[in-house]
DNA sequence: GAGAGTTAATTTAGAACTAAACAAAGTCGG
DNA sequence: CCGACTTTGTTTAGTTCTAAATTAACTCTC
């Protein structure tokens, strides 16, 4: 009864699995091609995992001239992945498919600043996991505002938490024996969007997000680009100038001293555009009046952060730009600033690069740190140490083996 | 007789080859650790390159506990790369064998904007390689100033040049017979840095070259990032002010319009810090005798660099920078500007990040498009299609198999 | 100076994978 | 509706690779 799981074989069996969740249904023959794998192991492969009943056949497809092929899909009772956003006033949790559907949410107050702000944590998820249907969880994907050393640990260094050193993952994996993926929450956005959206059919992109802060995920290869250190995409403290509004970070003249949420409402109250206790939500209201301070303030900030993001575009040559977060509520009001400057600043041969806003909910990011539970068992780089390997084994697991 | 070498095995032949041509001799045990095989694979290889004589054995290595390594070495006589560095006015060549080391090199006038440039450049290529020993040519590297479209296909964009949509990778290969890497520059500079250079023992890390232009390298996981199009790493054309001196590639206020060679002799022109016609040598000069007009110059230009520089830095979070080029021979003026700007604006834990200043010859260019040729055949993701496995061929093919 | 411990390399049995031939199931054009 | 052509999926024989046991060659300790 021993299982004996050869390393090599979970790997390709894991890539099937990914592919098909990424990507909708597929035929073997798409599947050899796409993953550079001989039909002939595909064959052996998916007879193997229809077996465990961890895909099933569908319909045959419309034949293009030869053979039609028979289309294999996920089942969908194969687990679910958990995803946990933490911010400094609360949490909010996902449950997903290995689709990507959301299957529920929920959110909770929380106090990251609390000295006992771990166990609080594992308690909420516990609740939540509690709360499910009882389908196996592959893991628990945690995304944090802050860079995050090895994703597989889980040492987070977060300003806007506060936290430095919190070792949240070995944590959380201790507490709840799942499987834990930390990772900055831009990066798990970033992760998302490769898996489930624009993402799926480009290798290079760049995810940015305005609100509070301001972040960039950076897909390369089809890899989020950590760095040496994880700390990759801290786009919000490029300098914009050499001496600006001081940052949170400590520097001046950061960009998101100047265009992040606080400084937008600082800059409001200070020119009267807003009551000295008003808040973002009353800058955007004045806006949308036409109120003149107002619009020429979002204007200001879209200029800033399209300057900013042609340098990043010359940097690492994305193929397009998704920008999400609270902020894209007005962007409307930042479009106007935003795009010549943007435009004006690329290279000839760049100025039409796409540039799309989504629509943003509040558990979009808790959705991309599930992403993140979902990509690990395919990620080939292991990036998380042995995390990878056991949501694998947990999905495996699902079927009696041999 | 036929050879019939399967693409799996070859793939690890070259990856030995490559680790050793890389990192000087190692021990199997070594270079199972390092490439992820096992031992038993490791002996097997080994076996067959001795055979073949594209390695030798060594002397045995210090015991360190347990039995002595047998080192392993590449038979140095196994083939050599040529590198082409074009600019507008010349070419260089070097003649470099697989342990990186330049056997020889030449320069000649060249006339990158003349009608008939590609038919001038086959002859210089043609010359320099006749003058060669008759070691087997393993393939040519070209290096351009530009962004290069597919490295196999090597379709050239540069405005330096004056090059619109050359083919210059097809041409060559059909004039030569060889098989040929065409990449940018800056480029082909950091992937010499990763085999020969500091990059050796780190896999993210920034590559910055100052001079006529202002350019990046950046490697990521090992691998030096090209993006979407091939344009990555053009930090050149960072936006550094709103409306700052017009630029070579059309806009306003490019990094490059602001620090590059033109930029400084212009400034010092227009500020009677050197004569009317005086160039980058008199500015040197200059700065070198104390003349504060040619100091402050200097000075600003490298707080501007330090300031965009922190900005990639964070962006990509490489483990350390390496500054060389041509403008690296005014360092010690650049620096007083460049170390504050650079340190104040990055973040607290990133501050000490390691700068490099490389001593430069104008040869190195062409060793880094010489490196190209011998990392490609090594280059798992196959982004110059088939001349990866040509080169292979040629290297593999020195011996009689079988 | 005889074991105990370590590291290096090889052998061997078997697992993972591929190439190539083949079988299956359609379209298309007369 | 029949053969030519395409595309999909399977089988088979053989190659590539790994795990585990084994041998080899040293150092260290008592």
């Amino acid at each position: 009864m021993a299982i004996h799981t050869s390393n090599r074989t979970d790997v390709n069996r894991s890539a099937i699995l990914a592919r098909l969740g990424a990507d909708g249904p597929a035929s073997r023959a798409e599947l050899a091609r796409v993953l550079a794998l001989s039909p002939a192991l595909i064959t052996q492969l998916v007879k193997e995992l229809l077996a465990d009943g961890l895909l099933v056949e569908l319909e045959q497809a419309p034949s293009n001239g030869g053979r039609p092929a028979r289309m294999l899909g996920l089942a969908t009772s194969a687990g679910h992945a958990i995803g946990v956003k933490v911010v400094a006033d609360h949490v909010a949790f996902v449950e997903v498919g290995v689709d990507g559907r959301v299957v529920r949410s929920a959110s909770e107050p929380f106090d990251a600043t609390a000295s006992t702000f771990i166990a609080e944590l594992i308690e909420r998820i516990r609740d939540f996991i509690a709360a499910g249907d009882g389908t196996t969880v592959l893991g628990l994907g945690v995304g944090v505002p802050g860079s995050v050393d090895r994703l597989g640990n889980g040492v987070v260094d977060s300003a806007q938490l506060g936290w430095t050193g919190v070792e949240l993952g070995d944590a959380l994996r201790r507490a709840t024996g799942l499987p834990v993926v930390v990772e900055n929450n831009v990066n798990a956005l970033a992760v998302a969007e490769r898996l489930f959206g624009l993402g799926r059919s480009h290798d290079n992109f760049l995810v940015v997000t305005i609100g509070t802060g301001v972040g960039a995920g950076i897909v390369v290869d089809g890899n989020v680009l950590r760095g040496a250190s994880g700390g990759a995409g801290e786009i919000g403290h490029t300098p914009v100038a050499d001496d600006g509004p001081r940052c949170g970070c400590g520097n001046d003249g950061c960009l998101e001293a100047h265009i992040g949420e606080g400084a937008l409402v600082r800059d409001a109250r200070e020119r009267g555009v807003i009551a000295p206790d008003g808040g973002i939500d009353d800058l955007l209201a004045a806006a949308d009046a036409g109120e003149p301070g107002a619009i020429a303030i979002y204007r200001a900030a879209g200029g800033l952060l399209g300057r900013t993001l042609a340098g990043v575009v010359h940097a690492v040559d994305p193929a397009f730009v998704v920008v999400l977060g609270e902020g894209t509520a007005g962007w409307r009001h930042w479009s106007p600033g935003f795009e010549p400057a943007f435009r004006s600043h690329l290279l000839r041969h760049r100025r039409s690069l796409p540039v799309e806003i989504e629509t943003w909910q509040d558990e979009s990011w808790a959705q991309g740190a599930a992403a993140l539970v979902l990509a690990m068992p395919f990620d080939a780089a292991g990036s998380a140490g042995d995390q990878g390997r056991l949501i694998r084994e947990r999905l495996v697991g699902q079927a009696v083996r041999r």
